[in-house]
RNA sequence: GGGCGGAUAGCUCAGCGGGAGAGCGCCGGCCUUACAAGCCGGGGGUCACAGGUUCAAACCCUGUUCCGCCCA
């Protein structure tokens, strides 16, 4: 790459121009490929498909950083990676939105029909369908693109109309009338997972049901008179003493003047309100179950686009709010209603559209799902999937151990359509993976088939494997299935983790994912959840376009601690926007130096070039541990920290003598060489975060090979390098020069002006090594002259600082101000009181030196002891500073 | 009604048995030839409340209050 390097960098780094450059170089390189077969490591996730019709939310955006930080450093690591990329067909929300699109032309689908309405769909998906998938691109996500896949392509379709006709043949699909929840608005029916559950102020309505020929009756209770034109009987108690002789078994059925039966039935329960309950078998699924055991009639009232049906006599045709008035009008006026309370309860809303779901007799299709939970909850148990982190194990149990059958079909057109055909001529239903020629059953060939789709979240329950081919047996289901980690937020653990769990394990006898990593909601600033309609939507397109994606990852990453909700605040994105401008002016910088490749450290290493190699050794194990255990804010944080406050703080501003200027030629080549690993290895450390930054600085560094992406994590090679003596010299160095600092600071010191000191030090070893670095920290704290010498006489007109091990005196000879360095001294001593005193309180405590590891004893004296001299030369000082007044 | 999570510096949050931390904000000083999107220094917290366990508790246990979320 040398003759594109660029001899020197902008002074601002600028992320417009450097993004999509290597974005594209990386799709041209194919670097993002996965090979179907290899003999290095597998690592793969399968992208939580997103909505074809979605645009990029902070959802997306947090959980396809992750991703990619994960597949961009296990890449790295040399793995062999997949990151399956894909969109899902999301049936009901696509339809309403291509529905709305066609409103806009005074268009409706039944104006079209199904076929055209279908072509419609493609359309639409054809012309927007990419959004997302460029947003994912601008993200930097360096997904498999070349295997991207769709919930309806064909290969999926062929396995998700494989996986009815096999659950339906062992008797794990089945059809039949149930209550469901419909949505009059979308017009089909849903899951119960796919109702949200919403409390609102409501009301309770207490109605008299008179015995035939008199006044008196029984009061009902309920929230939704408008049911009561459907009721087939009233239940109370059987023990009941309030309902134990009764004038009559019946009751008349107020305004559809229709005689039920008074049922007795245990399953009342006798504290709510009035003791009675109406039986409403066909709109309620508890009434629908009392139905069943006492043989009850079942009426449907509110038919399935929210009127009232035939059967509501009257009332049919009127809306279900407007009949619910229109009922409660007309039983006041019969002076049968008793009653109306105020009452708080919770009401089911569509997940998509958010219009009261109706409680629906209807016939439909439904998985069993006891039997498949079954296997799904064992592996959890037995750990063949983890998942992380373990709080959710639980409420993954907790759905599963109470799990219902799962009602898959959907009375809308955009989807997989029902593999079932139904005879014209005997009535019975054929299901198979073809449409068959003739009934099979009687002969016939006039079949209709089943119009009804399948909930969207059945295809997607199969996508870690219909995705690699199945249900042929591909060699990327050989390499890559079990998938290494799912990534995914919580708010769709049960809609599809645990369904991928279910048929995973039922069709590929095999865990879907090794891993579950389970992560935050994003939130705004306030905690409140990111919704259009409340107007606090942050659009991670416009974060990206004014801070630039590196830094908009950095701040995910960062956010992204374990088990805690994140609030994204713009502040922060603008700390990391500084942070990735501090790594490329540092780069900038070392540029300036490095002239050539220094590959390899030869020659004699000064003590902070020996310090950063071993931080940077440190710093790779700590990195590689915490995205070994998806501790991502952790190593966001252990990276940013080194960069900054080690790499540039203090290992540049420490070099800076050996590069510029007077330095001898091999002292200078070594800090060159020191330099140019430190900037190359941490580069490979940034890269998962912030891929682009590092990619562009990677390209102007000499001596660096091909891209970035395809470089080798530093790691074994480190190891040598740690070196826990430099640490500790490094530390009393950096000591004296912050003691220092503190003095020019406190002090009121021109910065400009350079001063005289002197470090009195007991221990030979320190001396020495403050001999030899004498020059560096003259460097750093802007001193004309620094000498070393054993505990002697205090200088006078001096200002002190206390450093383990060290005392160092600042010749303020005729500028100190004498009030201001005593409450300096003051100060610290204060501090070093308080910390001085806990310790003080654990060594009088018998108790604690009889019981705590000696170690931790040990500890303390140490702490206490180095304290206790600081505290006694401080307390010198100021006595001297008294003498001299 | 059942369950889960949270309450730590002015703000946003890490830490989850042995010396209270970061970022931003705040105060003071610096245009020091990589960076003012920066550098140097500083102040700031009975870790929600009340009990308990422990030699030792922000951290473990119990209860209380207040905030989220999930399920019925």
């Amino acid at each position: 790459m040398t003759d594109t390097q660029h001899p020197t960098l902008e002074k601002g780094y600028d992320p417009k121009n450097v993004e999509s450059r290597w974005y594209a170089a990386w799709e041209d390189a194919q670097a993002f490929g996965a090979a179907d077969k290899s003999d290095q490591p597998a690592f793969s996730i399968v992208i939580p498909p997103p909505n074809v019709t979605g645009v990029l939310h902070m959802g997306h955006a947090l959980n396809n950083t992750l991703q990619d930080i994960l597949c961009r450093y296990r890449r790295l690591c040399g793995d062999n990676v997949l990151w399956m990329p894909g969109t899902d067909h999301a049936g009901i929300a696509t339809q309403n939105v291509v529905e709305r699109d066609l409103a806009a032309q005074g268009l409706d689908r039944h104006q079209l029909g199904r076929e055209k309405f279908i072509e419609a769909v493609w359309q639409w998906r054809q012309r927007y369908g990419s959004a997302i998938i460029n947003q994912l691109k601008r993200l930097g996500a360096s997904c498999d693109w070349q295997r991207e896949r769709f919930t309806m392509d064909e290969g999926l379709s062929l396995a998700v109309r494989k996986v009815f006709v096999e659950l339906y043949q062992e008797g794990l699909i089945y059809r039949g009338q149930y209550i469901i929840n419909w949505c009059p608005r979308c017009h089909t029916a849903l899951a119960d997972l796919e109702v949200e559950h919403e409390e609102v102020d409501g009301h309770l309505y207490h109605i008299r049901y008179p015995f035939p020929g008199r006044e008196d009756g029984i009061v009902v209770a309920t929230t939704r008179p408008e049911t009561m034109l459907g009721d087939t009987a009233v239940a109370v108690h059987p023990e009941d003493e309030r309902y134990a002789g009764l004038p009559a078994e019946t009751v008349i059925l107020p305004l559809m003047e229709r005689e039920i039966p008074v049922i007795r039935d245990s399953y009342v329960d006798r504290e709510f309100g009035t003791g009675g309950l109406k039986v409403t078998p066909a709109h309620d699924p508890n009434d629908f179950e009392l139905g069943r055991k006492h043989g009850l009639e079942r009426i449907k009232v509110i038919g399935d686009d929210g009127r009232m049906t035939e059967a509501a006599g009257p009332y049919a045709g009127l809306d279900r709010f407007e009949c619910r008035t229109r009922v409660l009008e007309d039983l006041k006026a019969r002076g049968l209603l008793v009653k109306v309370a105020p009452l708080r309860h919770s009401v089911g809303h569509c997940y998509r559209c958010k219009t009261a779901v109706e409680p629906n007799l209807s016939l439909q299709w439904f998985v069993r799902a006891k039997p498949l939970a079954e296997p799904a909850i064992r592996a959890v148990e037995e750990g063949l999937t983890r998942i992380i982190p373990e709080a959710w194990a639980k409420t993954y149990y907790e759905w599963m151990y109470n799990i219902r059958d799962w009602c898959i079909s959907r009375q809308i057109w955009w989807g997989h359509q029902i593999p079932a055909w139904t005879c014209r001529g005997c009535g019975k239903l054929t299901v198979a993976m073809q449409a068959p020629q003739a009934c099979p059953q009687c002969g016939g060939s006039e079949l209709d088939q089943e119009t009804d789709v399948l909930d969207t979240w059945f295809s997607s329950a199969l996508w870690p494997f219909s995705t690699m081919g199945w249900p042929e047996r591909t060699d990327l289901l050989r390499t890559f299935y079990p998938t290494s980690v799912l990534v995914t937020g919580f708010d769709i653990l049960f809609f599809w983790v645990a369904r991928m769990m279910m048929m995973g394990l039922h069709f590929m006898h095999d865990v879907p994912f090794r891993d579950v990593y389970v992560h935050a909601l994003v939130r705004d600033e306030n905690g409140k959840k990111m919704s259009k309609s409340k107007g606090n939507v942050i659009d991670p397109l416009t974060v990206i376009d004014e801070y630039g994606t590196d830094a908009f990852r950095f701040t995910l990453a960062a956010f992204a601690a374990q088990g805690r909700d994140i609030k994204m605040s713009l502040k922060r994105v603008e700390g990391y926007r500084n942070f990735i401008n501090k790594l490329w002016n540092a780069a900038r910088f070392a540029l300036l130096h490095l002239d050539q490749p220094y590959p390899r450290i030869e020659g004699q290493t000064s003590l902070p070039e020996r310090w950063i190699l071993s931080r940077l050794a440190r710093v790779s194990r700590e990195v590689t541990a915490a995205l070994d255990d998806y501790r991502f804010n952790e190593a966001a944080g252990s990276v940013y920290n080194f960069l900054w406050h080690e790499f540039c703080d203090w290992f540049l501003e420490a070099s800076k003598a050996d590069l510029y200027n007077d330095a001898e030629p091999v002292r200078r080549k070594t800090a060159r060489q020191v330099l140019w690993r430190v900037l190359h290895d941490a580069l490979i450390l940034l890269h998962p975060f912030v891929p682009f930054v590092t990619e562009e600085i990677w390209n102007h560094l000499p001596g660096s090979e091909g891209l970035l992406m395809q470089a080798r994590w530093p790691g074994q090679d480190l190891e040598a390098a740690v070196d826990p003596g430099a640490e500790n010299a490094m530390a009393l160095v950096m000591g004296v020069i912050t003691g220092i600092r503190n003095i020019r600071g406190e002090m009121n010191i021109a910065p400009g002006l350079a001063l005289a000191a002197q470090v009195q030090a007991s221990d030979p070893d320190t001396r020495a090594l403050l001999e030899n670095e004498q020059a560096l920290i003259s460097q750093l704290s802007r001193l004309k002259a620094l000498t070393v010498s054993p505990p002697g006489a205090r200088p006078s007109g001096a200002a002190t600082a206390i450093v383990d091990g060290a005392a160092v005196y600042v010749s303020l000879e005729g500028i100190i101000d004498l009030d201001k360095e005593t409450e300096r001294l003051t100060r610290e001593l204060a501090k070093i009181a308080k910390d001085m005193g806990s310790l003080s309180k654990k060594l009088n405590n018998q108790d604690f030196l009889a019981k705590a590891p000696g170690e931790v004893v040990e500890g303390v004296r140490e702490k206490h002891s180095a304290l206790a001299d600081k505290q006694q030369k401080i307390e010198a000082n100021l006595a001297r500073i008294r003498e001299m007044r």
